[in-house]
DNA sequence: TGCAATGATAAAATCGCTTACAAAAACAAC
DNA sequence: GTTGTTTTTGTAAGCGATTTTATCATTGCA
């Protein structure tokens, strides 16, 4: 392995002469630097980024930390990552990803997203600067998506429209996420003198087409409700689809709105109206306010920590079919 | 920052037995090793990877370089990821992703994937171990999936269900994959003796579901074949929805077989036929592959370089419609 | 009792680079 | 030509871990 001593030797200066011609050109005369960098180029020379990070005591590398449990929007996160990836590019920084079990790898800055209190109260006991995606204690920096709020304007949407039987489509989990969403429903019905209608909630199998299909069938066979706000695009499509082999027609006699908008709600006919989260835009925040973190650990940020929800309007809700309205 | 010094200092022992009490337990005085250990706990200890790496030599992190014009199959790739990180995870190895921007990290190994010549040329002249997915010239190791068979196996399949006119829907792209899919089809179509057929070949402008319904569309006004292969799911499913939606049934009138196999086949109705790839376990052997190059460089791989397709018969292929059957 | 074999710990050197400081060279002004 | 200022290069000292080599106790056995 070629080191700057090498280089040195060669071009017949100091190792530190190299090191500046490297990393610090302007601080080496023209002539020195061409040649020494030219002689590098050479013998081959890579940094070694090892030696490097000890010394500067800085690595590079941002960690991303993510519940394994979290992996099932795929489209979801690699639009996160590729707005991580496009602000760290620009800062120089590498992204490593790490399951749980490999948690223990050099890095500058950790991203965390959906672990358990357990985990994060370990993580948060390490001093390397971080951000929790979702919300924490204040002993973290975070930032998070007001999926409450998202459920919430989904929910007036209908009730604009005119809709007041409204029914929830959701899936198990205990993420935060969802919980919010549920109750950002709640609140909207509640907020309208809408609550405590019989069978307005239905449960899907997991987030996905299929058991939105499945989950969607049992519903338009007793079809208690004229819009269903969903928990995810994913459901939503498979309503969609359901109501579809059952000839109802959406948006004319169902409305059915989705949630994330990251581009699954155009998968099926209808294209969904959907709650958009900006992702790519919530990843290159997360990235600048880590930086921002490592980089001016003292003056806080202040900028506001949630992501406000975007309704899309799109081809699935419409105000509910005559025979349905009140009075 | 706690080093192995501050440890040392007061457990009252060096330095070298801290490290020893943490990284060869066995070779310490079980009371001496208990006493370093709770003392490393009290103090906050973490090993400074930078150090460690510098002096050994090895960073524990494996680098994945990819393409941008190849992030398009969100869910293909993180089910590749999966497999890299499934293996790399027992050997204690962390993963990052690399753009080509920045990709002056360091690291152990590479897994090169869908890179230009010029691009792998650069790469393969640093001494890194590395796999490219994809294949290259002999001068490094590489494995694959063999997207020629792919197409190949698709193709034949609808001519023994009988069709003998059977179009190709692809999409623009000049990565070797998708290169090769189109000749797997024409190599069984010149087999069977049913090359030249005209109008046959349909590109829909992009690798997604939109793009396939919207050349679909077009495809359904024709219908000069009975059946379709598809250069993916994606493309596939939007075929089969605008069959759908001229009321042509799948697969009574038109057979349509798709490509990837990683879970979009299932996101319409029918369920699509389908050349699966095992992404998963490609991933896995990648990273296995990377492992031995870096653990035994001298000894070579002589396993199989090519991943075989598996053909999945779903629901969207069947024999051509009778009043198409020749003769 | 004495000497080798073994086990446990320590000291020192090293990995390759960069920071801080120092020296030398180049240039300017008087 | 002396002095001061700036530019350019060099020296030395680590960063924190690990590998190598050395030291000091034990223990076993004749």
């Amino acid at each position: 392995m070629t080191t700057i001593y090498d280089v040195a030797k060669v071009a017949g200066v100091s190792s530190m002469t190299v090191s500046r011609a490297l990393n610090t050109p302007d601080k080496v005369k023209p002539e020195t630097r061409a040649r020494i960098r030219e002689i590098a180029n050479e013998l081959g020379y890579r940094k070694n980024h090892a030696a490097s990070a000890l010394q500067k005591n800085a690595t590079g590398i941002i960690k991303i930390q993510m519940s394994a449990g979290l992996r099932g929007n795929h489209l979801y996160f690699s639009q996160l990552f590729a707005g991580i990836t496009e602000v760290l590019s620009t800062h120089n920084l590498a992204m490593l990803l790490s399951s749980e079990l490999n948690s223990d790898a050099a890095c500058d800055g950790v991203i965390l997203m959906g672990l358990t209190k357990a985990q994060q109260q370990s993580l948060i006991r390490s001093s390397t600067p971080k951000v929790l995606f979702g919300h924490g204690p204040e002993t973290i920096d975070w930032l998070d998506f007001d999926n409450e709020q998202g459920t919430y304007v989904a929910t007036r949407h209908l009730i604009e429209q005119g809709h007041t039987r409204i029914g929830l489509m959701d899936f198990p989990s205990t993420e935060p996420f969802i919980v919010e969403r549920r109750a950002g429903y709640s609140r909207a019905m509640r907020e309208a003198g809408l609550e405590h209608q019989h069978d307005a909630l239905h449960t899907a199998v997991n987030n996905s087409v299929e058991a939105g299909f499945c989950c969607g069938r049992s519903f338009v066979k007793q079809r208690a409700q004229t819009a269903v706000v969903c928990c995810s695009d994913h459901v939503a499509v498979g309503l969609a689809q359901a109501a579809y082999e059952d000839n109802i027609r959406v948006p004319d006699d169902l409305s059915i709105i989705g949630f994330d908008g990251v581009g699954q709600e155009r998968m099926g006919k209808p294209i969904l109206t959907t709650i958009r989260q900006p992702v790519f835009d919530i990843g290159c925040q997360l990235a600048k306010r880590l930086i921002h973190l490592i980089e001016r650990p003292l003056d806080a940020l202040d900028a506001s920590n949630w992501i406000a929800p975007e309704l899309v309007l799109n081809e699935s809700t419409a105000p509910p079919p005559r025979y349905f309205a009140v009075g």
